[in-house]
Parts: structure tokens; C-alpha cells; sequence
DNA sequence: GATGAATGAGTCTTCATTCAT
DNA sequence: GATGAATGAAGACTCATTCAT
């Protein structure tokens, strides 16, 4: 049998992708992403149709790892206020441990070339924690918002927050905190 | 079109660099913009030296126009918290009724070619702003949470809060106030 | 005003491709017809939008030409015989004279990418040879055989006779006379 | 699809060129033709050094295909004009019955690259057609015509008969008679 | 031998920028 | 200054051919 498509090179160009794209953006060019993953410039097309399809795995791949990051240790069982945390905590931390990765997942959603299906498919593995949401709900616990709101405004506080943390690492424990309780103020009723 | 005296053809050129990018991306072509523009595609550089130029200027242009917004009106005389309502509601409001800029502002914010100049330049007329949160801290309304954290957490959240009523216009005064309030308590101590 | 988009440019871009497409058949590349004119790769682009564009391009043009040849000094008032010996002359001269023009013109003719417009703009200069047809039709010179098929005959038999022509020039015009008889013999009743 | 023998395979590979080339141009993509048989992209060059080695071996095969056809059955005894007529038949019968066969002929025919040493094994295996051209002369029956023109003729005529004949195929038979006609007339001596 | 992934030169096309008019 | 054609360096993608398995 001959050399078969191997995992590996596929993920070496997905990670590649990652770093350039972190850094140079979504328009760097596909050699920048080859040779970074030290492959010929062809390769790249032998796992991914095209460049969009590429940034559409990328995307589909890095959410799968952050819903991993987000629910791995989740606590189930506990109060909603210990599993938005966990769910906080994760989250942030993720983001400043794949700086590349929360970056380049940032970019990618605000790019023009999402297919409906990666967006689809990038919101499955976070059924969990919508579940989580609709028990707060249900509890009452939080003022009478939308959850979509509370949700997003998670995302952009937490996005925020890891900002902050890169910025001073020393600082990030502080950070992490005041960030989640801003977070916990303004969602529940007093 | 008519002829156009200098400084409007300048304006031309900017505002169709709004609507261009905020449609197809600062990747755009500048041809996009200069038949916008209904001006010669060489008359762009005329008015800026390079493309990154033009979108130096143009973010300068934007943040400008925003702090105008926001500054308008402002009740300088009045209480913390109406001061902040204002700057709120005037962010959210110029961000739904100017989306085209609020949208290139913001992929330009991520984009990689901003001089530190233009950076300043940008900041310089939110002094007014930043002498607010100085007078809040001053009287110790705010949690222990460093001012440029805050400042950070209006801006994400005003953000995302655009976003809900740009796509439900019909309860956009209901997210405005949601999110100010989810702000207002997630900032204040109880 | 600027540098106009000059009908001689134009010119020698297809002149060029003419003489590429003849030796290197239609697969050339497009920056082997771009060196052949003496302007830069991206210039082809501004006359023609895709290759496709140009060869559709060249069929109209060269179409034209051999039209013009053909009916240049037609001797509408003479003879049938008269007339269809004009346009063998003239036609198997022409590809004599221009090999390149018609050997491209066979390639393109088996072409994939004829538009159906061209197809019909190629056709169109020919209308007058149609009518000579008719005539003879209804003069009841030609056996009972479909007009096409006449039209057809007279195509192949140019074309090979040209080859012949070519191939040893000493001996043109004999060729030239004794394809002519042995089309007409063929045409003709006894 | 089953394992094939060598010799099995080196046919699908064959066919599938014939197939794919008629449909697709010599352009086309050894990775269409190695897929259209059935075979690994690699197969092929273990078939054929190149790829042009592979449309030079498909233009001997075609060859020998097609002078199998106009020979069987060739009756070698009768008259000239009967011999002619067979061929003129056979040819153009075959061309419409392998269409796909004999519009990839055509277009080796045109293409640059048949080495010599082709083009003479693609003339053999028709000596014995020339022979009865030899003999016509002999017995005077042809016009002082040069034989390669005569026979440049028939190909011309017939092949531009196939069109016809597929074009309407309810018409094929008067086609192939009306178009044998114009050959024998044009040919032979009032 | 068969396989099909790997390779990288080559292709068409785009586009920021220049410059003759 | 305005114009828009000219330029040619990229860029995404293709494909004949090689070669590890």
C-alpha cells in the first residue's frame, strides 16, 4: 500500500496554519503555511480542497479542542455558580495557553467564508454547557435576560479578560477573578 | 458624478473605503473602492500614499467620529452613573446606526498594520472619557478592578450588544438597557 | 487622459497569440503570448479577461479577416462557377498566405470553449457566400445534394489542398486548379 | 472492478484516453484517465514512460484499429471503383461507429508532439490501400491527379461525411453514398 | 507490480502602485 | 491634479511524475 494520508501531516498543516494565521492573519499565503509545516507547497491541497477549506477545518478543529478544554473535569453535579465558573476558569485559561488558537478561532468568525455546516458544526460540542444555561434558568438564578445574551456576553468578557492576562502574567490570577465576578454581578439578580 | 473639490474627493475615497470593507474585508481591492468612489483608481494615492495608509487614516477617521458621538451631549455636570449611561448608550447607538464603520473599526482594530501613531492618534480624544472613570475611582464607586479593565469591559460588551439589536431591532432598547445594567452591576460594589 | 487602451496594443497581443497558438497549440501560455507582444503578463488581462476571452476573441478576429479575404473583388454578376472559383482562390490563398491564422482557426474550431455568441459573430460575414449557394441551388447546377454539405465539402478540400500548396509551393497553382476541378466535378452534374 | 492482467490493464488505460480525450481534449489530466480505468495515478507509468508516450502508442493503436476495419473484407479482385467504394464505406462506418476513436485521431493528428517514428508506424499498416492506388493510376483511370492528393481527398471528404452522418444519423446513408459520389466524380476522368 | 500521497514547477489571474498623457 | 492603462510580483491551485510502502 502506498504512503497513506497520514494524520500527522494533515494535523501539521492544520497547526502550522494555526501559527501563521496567528500571526500574519487569514490572508497569509498558503506557501507561508507549507513551509511552516514542512511540506511542499502541494500538499497543502491534498488535504484540504482549497485555502476556505482549510480555515473551515481549522475552525472546526480549534472549537473542538476549546469545547474539550471547557468540559473536561466539568462539574456536573455541583451549583451553577461553581460550573460557570469551571466553565469561565476553563475558558480563560484555554485562551491564554493557545493564544495562537483563540486568536486565529477569533478571525476565522468574522471572516466572510464559514460554510453553514462548520457553524453547525462548531456549536455541537457546546450542547453541555447550553444545557447548563437552562438550568440557571430554570433556578431563577439569573435577572430575565436572554440566554443568548448571557452567553455572549461570557464570550466577550472572558475574550477580554484573557487579553489582560497575557498582558500581565502576573496579574492573571487577579484578573481571572475580578473578570468572572464582574461577569456573576451583572447576570444575577442581586 | 460631478467633480469633486479636493477635500471631498479625499472624504469620497474614505467613505467608500467604509462601505467597501466593512462588505468584503480591509482585502478588498483598492479598484473596489476608487469605482465606489467614482473617482480614477490612481486618485487614490494621490490622497493617501498606500493602502495601509488609507486604512491608518481611515481608523484615525472612524475613531474621531466615534468620540464625537460619544462626547455629544455630555453631561459632565451630572452623576457617575449617568455619565457612564451616556457614554453607553451613545456608543450603542452610533454603532447600530453607523455599522459599516463600527464593523471596519473593528477589523481593523485586529488587523496588523496600524502604526503606533495611528494607535495614539486614535486614543488622544477619549481623554474626556478617561477623565470620567479618573473622577469614579476618586469616589470609590467602582469595585478594586483596574481602570483600563472596565473601560475594556464597556467596549466588549457594548459590542456584543450592538449585535443583538442590529439582528432584533424591535427589542433593541430593551438589550441596550439590559446591557448597561449588566454593566452598571457587574462594576459597582453592592 | 491617460494612456488610452490602444487598439495597437491590442493588436499585438492577438497578432502574438496568433503566432504562439500556431506553434505551440492553445495550451501556451499565456505569458509566452505576453513576451511575443512585448508587454507585461498582467496587460493581456486588461484587453482580454481570461484566456478564453482572448481566444474567443482571436476566432472573431481572424473569422473577419478571412471573410474580408474571401469576398474582396467577388464577382457577384458572373457566373456560379465563376463565383465559388473566387472563393476557393481566394480561401485556399488566404491559408496560404496566413498559415497561422488558419491553422489557429482549426484549433479553435475544435475548441472546447467556442462561446455560442462567437460562434454565431463567426459566422455572420459569411452571409453573402450563403447566398451564392442558394443561387446555385436554385439554378439547379448542383446535384441533388444539401447546401451544407456542399459548404462542407468545399471547407475540407481547401483545407487539404492548402497543405499540398504549402508543402511544395512550386507546384501551388497546379494544386490550387486541380482542387477546384475535382470539387466542381464532384458538385456539379454530369 | 476486478485485478487485471498486465496486458488487461495497459487496454483500460488505453480505452479510458480514448474516452476521456475524446471528451475532454489531449488536456486532459492523466489522473482522469487513470481514474476513468480503474487504476492507480502511478499505474499509468508503468504503462507509458510519459504521458506523451501514451498518446503516442493510443495514435498506433487507433491506427491499426481503423486499417483493420477498412481491410477486412476487402475485395481485392474486383474493380477499382468497388475497391474505393469499400474503403470510403468502411472508413466512414467505423468513424461513426468509434466516434470517441476517431476524434482523438484527429487531434494527435494536430498535436505537436507524435514522434516520427509514429507517424510511420501509424502509415504501414496502409500500404495495401496505397498499392490500389497504384493500381488505378496504372489502369488510367484517375485524372493526372498526384495520388497522396487523391487520397488527402477521400480522407478529407470522409471524415467531413462522419460529421453528417452523425449529425442525421436517419440521413447516414445518403450521406455516405452522396458523399462517395462527389469523390468518384471528382476524381475520375469524365 | 500496484498504489496513491508527495512533490514543486508551471498556470492563470489579481492587484497595489506607477506614470505617461 | 486627474486619469486609467501598464506593470510584474505574488497568490491559489493543477498536474505530470516519482517513490515509499
Amino acid at each position: 500500500m502506498a504512503k497513506l494520508k497520514s494524520e500527522d501531516r494533515r494535523n501539521a498543516i492544520l497547526s502550522a496554519a494555526t501559527r501563521v494565521f496567528a500571526e500574519r492573519g487569514l490572508g497569509a499565503p498558503t506557501a507561508a503555511i507549507t513551509s511552516a509545516a514542512g511540506v511542499a507547497e502541494g500538499s497543502l491541497f491534498t488535504y484540504f480542497k482549497t485555502k476556505d477549506d482549510l480555515i473551515n477545518a481549522l475552525y472546526r478543529e480549534i472549537k473542538l479542542e476549546l469545547a474539550d478544554a471547557l468540559m473536561s473535569g466539568f462539574p456536573r453535579k455541583q451549583s451553577v455558580r461553581h460550573r460557570l465558573q469551571h466553565v469561565w476558569n476553563h475558558y480563560v485559561d484555554w485562551g491564554v495557553a493557545y493564544t495562537d488558537q483563540q486568536k486565529v478561532l477569533k478571525q476565522i468568525q468574522v471572516w466572510g467564508g464559514l460554510t453553514e455546516e462548520s457553524k453547525k458544526a462548531g456549536l455541537a460540542p457546546f450542547t453541555e454547557i447550553e444545557r447548563m444555561a437552562e438550568d440557571a434558568v430554570t433556578q431563577r438564578i439569573y435577572k430575565d435576560i436572554p440566554e443568548p445574551f448571557i452567553a455572549a456576553a461570557l464570550s466577550a468578557l472572558a475574550e477580554m479578560t484573557m487579553e489582560f492576562m497575557r498582558q500581565e502574567p502576573e496579574k492573571a490570577e487577579l484578573y481571572r477573578v475580578a473578570g468572572f465576578e464582574m461577569l456573576w454581578q451583572g447576570i444575577t439578580r442581586r
